[in-house]
Formats: structure tokens, sequence, C-alpha cells
DNA sequence: CCGTACACGTGACCC
DNA sequence: TGGGTCACGTGTACG
């Protein structure tokens, strides 16, 4: 432990902290409002400050890969603490009052671990965004807690990779078809509209036929008749 | 704190529990080997023992939905324990040696904290496979670290979902173009080969002058003619 | 009471 | 030295 100075509310050891009238039904922020002294931003804290559990309704549009919220996005970090007035035995027995070693140069917090603290509360806070931001990929799959969101994304994933490859080998074969399935080769095509209440055997018929006397000689074709269009293509 | 009992080494407080003359060059495991009391499982601790450093290798096959190895996959579940011979200076002051209240049941450890010590354990080091298997699955697109992947992951899941689905479309599209765009009717199909030395557009009016002898009566027609097989589908 | 899940502060380790 | 990341043990809340 070390040193417990910085500590917020050290709610263990049933040193009855929080007031003990009004509190058991209010389970949210154990740590009290205590205005940050010489942290002047995040007032009102919005209850239950862990930012983890409430992203199971965050929203996101799949962070504009930077703009995450510069740095400090309000809810968690820098939270603010306060001593638990004596912590009552703390780990150092006789510790003497007022006087506590001095660290070499400055004399109180803010040096050493508790820059360690708070950027380590701002990595967590970090995380949990990016794990709210997972979640709202994979909320129709997932339970919600960490775990299960983590592997519900690996799952999806692995499930979306395959739809997407079989989707685009599938889509190789439906241009093979319309190609013709031997690899593309120079081809011609004419577009006509036909008499539709003519029958549409005939409409081809004739259409072949033109194409007879125009002395084409095709090795392939293909050919739609619908709605008195009839489009044909071939090769040669 | 309230009971220091099963700590393994309690680094801190500058007591320097292991070794000091062989110790900088390995920085593995600072808690020693020693075999669990009542844990006859997991011998022989891999170095670094935290399950999650050393995911970025890690193979996977997409987890069979439940056989993530049964309970302790043996990495870091139930590595041991021991106490800090005294931890000097215990939380609570003046408790007396012998006695220690004696909780209710049982008398040493293994009961209350210690069970949720190692509860945690695992339930960190499952969370540390399922970044293991989301890693293997954005390997290339993550840094490594927890966060990155997270991200990377959700980045993934939306680029993958967005090509699916264009994928998709342009299936469909592709699909209408073959059926011919007007939607989907009950239609007759034909297929069957022809001569291949003959020309390819005698061999369709062969094939149209057979059907209106047979006496159908086709409003569209579509065909694909090619490698002397000749496909003919219509619908009346 | 037990299990699950989370956030926290902290020591260790690596650039 | 110091920031970044991790695993750890712990306190707390909920079912």
């Amino acid at each position: 432990m070390q040193m417990g100075s910085y500590y917020y509310a050290s709610f263990h050891d049933e040193a009855p902290f929080y007031l003990h009238g009004a509190a058991p039904a209010s389970p949210e922020l154990p740590f009290g409002l205590i205005a940050s002294p010489g942290e002047p931003s995040s007032v009102s804290q919005p209850p239950r400050a862990g930012a983890f559990q409430d992203y199971r309704g965050a929203g996101l549009e799949l962070l504009p890969a930077g703009a995450r919220a510069p740095h400090g996005s309000g809810t968690n970090v820098d939270r603010r603490v306060v001593d638990a007035l004596g912590r009552m035995g703390g780990d150092r027995e006789q510790r003497d009052e007022e006087e506590e070693r001095r660290q070499p140069a400055d004399t109180v917090e803010s040096s050493r671990g508790f820059r360690h603290m708070m950027r380590e509360r701002q990595r967590r806070e970090k995380l949990s965004q990016s794990y709210a931001d997972l979640y709202a990929m994979v909320s129709a799959r997932s339970k919600g807690d960490k775990n299960s969101v983590v592997q519900s994304a690996a799952i999806y994933i692995h499930e979306l990779k395959g739809a997407r490859d079989q989707l685009q080998r599938r889509n190789e074969e439906l241009k093979a078809k319309i190609l013709g399935h031997d690899a593309r080769q120079q081809c011609v095509e004419i577009q006509f509209e036909v008499d539709e209440t003519s029958s549409a055997i005939d409409s081809m018929i004739g259409a072949l036929r033109r194409l007879k006397s125009m002395d084409v000689r095709a090795r392939g074709i293909r050919s739609n008749m619908s709605d008195g269009r009839l489009w044909m293509q071939w090769r040669t």
C-alpha cells in the first residue's frame, strides 16, 4: 500500500463513511460528491459512474478514427478523491502526523503514483468506451458482459467473413453465368422492338433469320425476349 | 484490506521477497513456484503467466461454442499463492496472535475472500482467452493491445457488414439481370444438345420451330446457346 | 450466503 | 525518467 493519501472513500473496514440513515436505497456513488480541489471540470456525476455498465445503450457511429472525445469524456475521469479522514489504522502503523517522510521534491500528491492512478483511470475509461462501441455492434448477439461482448465479436467476425466470401464466390458465379461460362470474348449485341401481339417465338425466329441473312456466323448466342423487347448477343 | 492472509508476494513496501542475487534477468513470475496445497493440477507455469500478453500469436478455430478448455486452461488459473510471511504491519492494528477471531466455521484461508480471488483470476483468464480469440480475427489490423483489439473489432465488423450488404445488393442485381428484369414468374425450361458443327443460329431456329410445333405460346423467352448446349426458358 | 461482474488502485514491466 | 500496458487482489453491487 505504501501510501494512502489520495484514496477516495475506502469504504471497507466497515468504517461507515457515507451517511447511514438515508443510505441503503441509493447504491450509486459510494464516494460522495466532494468537489475536486484543483480540478474545476467534471461536475454532476451521472449515477453509476463506471463507464462500462452504461454502455448497453450507447450509440456510436463507428468512431471517426480519432474523435473519441478529446481527452476526458466527462463520465468517469478525474472523478474525485477524498481522504477517508484517517482511514483508521492505516497500513503503516505509527505514522506521525504532519510530516510523513516528505518525498524528495514536491510536497503532496499529484506526484508519482497520483499521475499513475489518473492515467490508469483514463486508460480504463477509454477501454470502456471501446467496449461500448463494440457492444453496439453485437448487441443483438451478446449478453452484455465484457466476456460475452468479446466472444460475440469474434464469432460475428467469423460469420461475416464467411458470408462475405460466400457471397463473393456466388457473385463471380453469377457474373460468369451472365457472361457465358467461358471467359469474356468479344461479342456483338443487338436489341430491338418487336410486335408485342405476335408470338415471341415468331419474333425470335424472325430476328434470327435476319441475322442469318446478314451472314452472321455465331458460335454462341444469348437472348432475352420480354415485353416486346428482344435483346440478343452473340460471339463469333 | 481486512485480511492479508493469502497474498503471494506483496512485493511493495520494499520487502525484497524474491531472491535478489539472480533475479533481474528473469522478469517472469515474481511469485515463486510454490506447489499448491490442495490443488493438484497445474504444474509447470509457462513464463509470464499472464495469459493476455501471450495472445499475440494464439491460434483459434472459432471456439466450438463451448469447448474453451473445460475449466482451467492451465496457464494462469490457480497459480499459487504464498503468504508474505507476516506482511509486516497488518491492516488491523493489535490483532492478537493465534486466535484472530475464529470465523464461524473453518479455520484458515479458502474462506470467503480466497475463493473470491480465485474466481476473479479465473474470470480474468477467461476474458484473456476471449481477447486472444478476437485478436486472432483482427491481428492484421490491430496493434495488439486490448484497446486496439476491441476498436479494430468494431471497425472490422462495421466494414464487413457494409461489404456483405453491398455484395448482397449486387447479387440481387445480377440475379435480376439473369432472370430478365421483370419479376419471377412461372416459366418452363428446356436444355438440350445441338450439333456443334452447325450454325448456332440454325440450331436456335430449329429449336424454336420445334417449340412452335409443340404449340407453345411464349410471351417471354430467354436463351443461352454456347458450346453445343442450348438452354431455353420461357413463360406463357 | 454464493456466484458473477465490474471498477479501482497498484506494482511490474517495456519502451 | 516517465508514459503505456498489463495482471493482480480487493471492495462493491446485483441476482
